[in-house]
DNA sequence: TTGGAATATTCCTTTAAGGGTATATATAAA
DNA sequence: TTTATATATACCCTTAAAGGAATATTCCAA
């Protein structure tokens, strides 16, 4: 059920992932410029592009010897939507909260 | 850095969290209804609300015996932010890169 | 003040994540 | 075909997360 959307949540839970994501905003990069940009090894930096390419938060373009990361649009719309759908959903439960309050008020205004 | 944004994502990353938190968008419940509505068991559901907490997704309203928890909306507004910023980034990138095709056509035009 | 209900915490175990180092793979160039 | 560069993978280690069961804590009611 919700499970394609917390495997998305953890790829970007970590910093290192979040740093790497913040990086590719900017533009596409190859694994050695991301590693070099954020201080990280190598192999690290693979691996954690895995965990995000897993997550189809990136996509992967080869260009000869390296592989350039691009970062992916539609995880982060289907983000967006769920998480605007929370303060919706909030917001109209507090709609009803204060028509329900008004209606209380009411009453106690004809008693008065 | 992005330390917060993690947390909160991290929060989210986990299937029984993410349940919890859709629960209580339909309004604010008691661990106990909590609990019984997902099929956890009780100690678990607590752990997770200790999380969900931490992160500030949640705050407490003590009722007598019962602890209500309630979704708070600030980090889910943070969350959209975050999230919307990368449409926004992505999309001006992709505008500029149409500029500078469109100036690579008219350059060929020429040329012909 | 004792008992009971609701919740939090502790302890234990298992599993998975993340980092480091070394190695394998692939592609281009000599 | 060898060599070099870029990247991925494997292996090891340490730590943390998640679940289960038992226990502690808090608050109300009798």
């Amino acid at each position: 059920m919700s499970e394609r959307l917390a495997r998305t949540l953890f790829a970007l839970s970590d910093t290192n992932r979040l740093n790497i994501v913040e990086l590719l905003k900017t533009g596409p990069l190859p694994v050695g410029e991301i590693a070099a940009q954020l201080g990280l090894n190598q192999p690290q930096t693979s691996k954690h592009l895995k965990v995000l390419l897993e997550a189809d938060l990136v996509r992967i373009e080869p260009a000869a010897n390296r592989r350039i990361y691009h970062l992916r649009t539609e995880p982060f719309q289907g983000l967006t939507a769920w998480s605007q759908s929370f303060e919706q959903q909030m917001v109209s439960r507090m709609t009803r909260l204060e028509g329900y309050l008004e209606q209380i008020q009411d009453t106690v205004n004809l008693k008065e």
